[in-house]
DNA sequence: CAGTGGTCTAGACCACTTG
DNA sequence: AAGTGGTCTAGACCACTGA
């Protein structure tokens, strides 16, 4: 049992939470630090992160309180979508390894994003997202040679899934609205001149330093960008 | 001096970080307490909301760093930027009061997210808002005729500032691409067949219950959608 | 080895709400 | 008056890092 103390605790307030309805109000901090023999410090951290992913809301001299469901906190629907579906699978439609920048059109936010000095070597891989044999998006995927760790990248894929580095640094996101390029409708099976939203993915490491650079183009027929704060 | 402890050790955080280069390590958490006399405890705190907000990251067991101001949570764009730009002014295009909901055209989506009954009044206002005289985008405001302040609707533009709101309960967004609507695009002064981003904001109270919702139609020439999580 | 952040305790006082 | 959440203290032990 390494876990520590006040996520066994939030374990088991999630448990309590379960099922009742908003605005019921949950066993004061004192009682649950009886209840689970703890302090009352050790609970209010179980119960503090509760509230900042939407479980619960407080009420000052007043008690905490089961919150909606639709104030739950989603804040990249990347993120929590994909995580629902664990079904997704990647057709790699391009796997450019090593290209030189100069070498590739179109690629000046690339370079100017990810920090990459002139004839540096980076990897380009564009890979379409299905669900359920439904396309959901493409992504043209950038990195820097140098922060591929060059031992294996057989499980290319895994390698790949940006969302796991977004967490434990940060991601920098911009959302560009376009007509859907000519190339990729009939991928995405949806029409030419169908206007869709291309989000720019900067994930960066905790430091700050660019890692990773992803377009994704969306399938506004099947993904629908949405999220909570 | 009634500011808590915590927040003025944060501020006295904030003013080292500033001008430091990224990736300098803060004095220790001890430290930090013996300076300021204050616990470990209080100290941490103040730490950890920098962290949250990513001004400051950690490297457990060696220490605590400047992060790199491309880490910095910029979690809503619309809070950020319109709160940067205070002089951000407002045209009311519209203002039909008290519309019942089967008068209205295309409504089924304020219905829904509202909760509003059949036959119950609500407010609609769709105004322009402009920044430095270039027009950012338009805003079509729904809110229940109960959730108004029968008082005074004297200051609209504050009372409709639904960010905060936002920062009190939470909002939903969802992004749709689209054509710009023939109506809009000579008022955002863009050419019909751009494709944009209508943003669709739901803000809900504390406890979850709907509150407003605000369809935004973002001029993407001089608004750039864009967070950090 | 000393130092760091991560966790945890057992108290305390405060302002405030509610019966 | 009793109970609540918000703040704060002065300690403690742990696993881990880096010189």
């Amino acid at each position: 049992m390494d876990k520590p103390k006040y996520l066994q605790i939030k374990d088991k307030i999630m448990g309590f939470i379960e099922g009742q309805q908003p605005n019921t109000p949950i066993p004061s901090e004192r009682e649950i630090s009886t209840i689970y023999d703890a302090s009352r410090m050790t609970v209010r951290r179980a119960i503090e992160e509760l509230v900042e992913d939407g479980y619960l809301y407080r009420e000052k001299n007043v008690g905490t309180f089961v919150a909606d469901e639709k104030a739950r906190k989603k804040i990249n629907p990347v993120i929590i979508e994909e995580a629902a579906h664990d079904d997704t699978k990647y057709k790699i439609l391009y796997f450019n390894m090593y290209f030189d920048v100069k070498d590739f059109d179109n690629g000046d936010d690339v370079i100017e994003n990810l920090d990459i000095e002139p004839g540096e070597l980076f990897l380009r891989v564009v890979r379409l997202a299905l669900q359920n044999d439904s396309p959901i998006c493409i992504e043209e995927i950038y990195i820097a040679r140098k922060n591929v760790p060059s031992d294996d990248i057989k499980e290319l894929n895994d390698f790949l899934d940006y969302n796991k580095y977004a967490q434990e640094g940060s991601m920098n996101q911009i959302f560009v609205p376009m007509m859907i390029p000519t190339k990729y409708a009939k991928l995405l099976k949806i029409k030419i001149d169908t206007p869709i939203i291309r989000v720019d993915n900067l994930i960066l490491r905790k430091n700050g330093s660019p890692f990773m650079f992803v377009k994704t183009y969306y399938n506004p027929d099947k993904k629908k960008i949405a999220f909570t704060i």
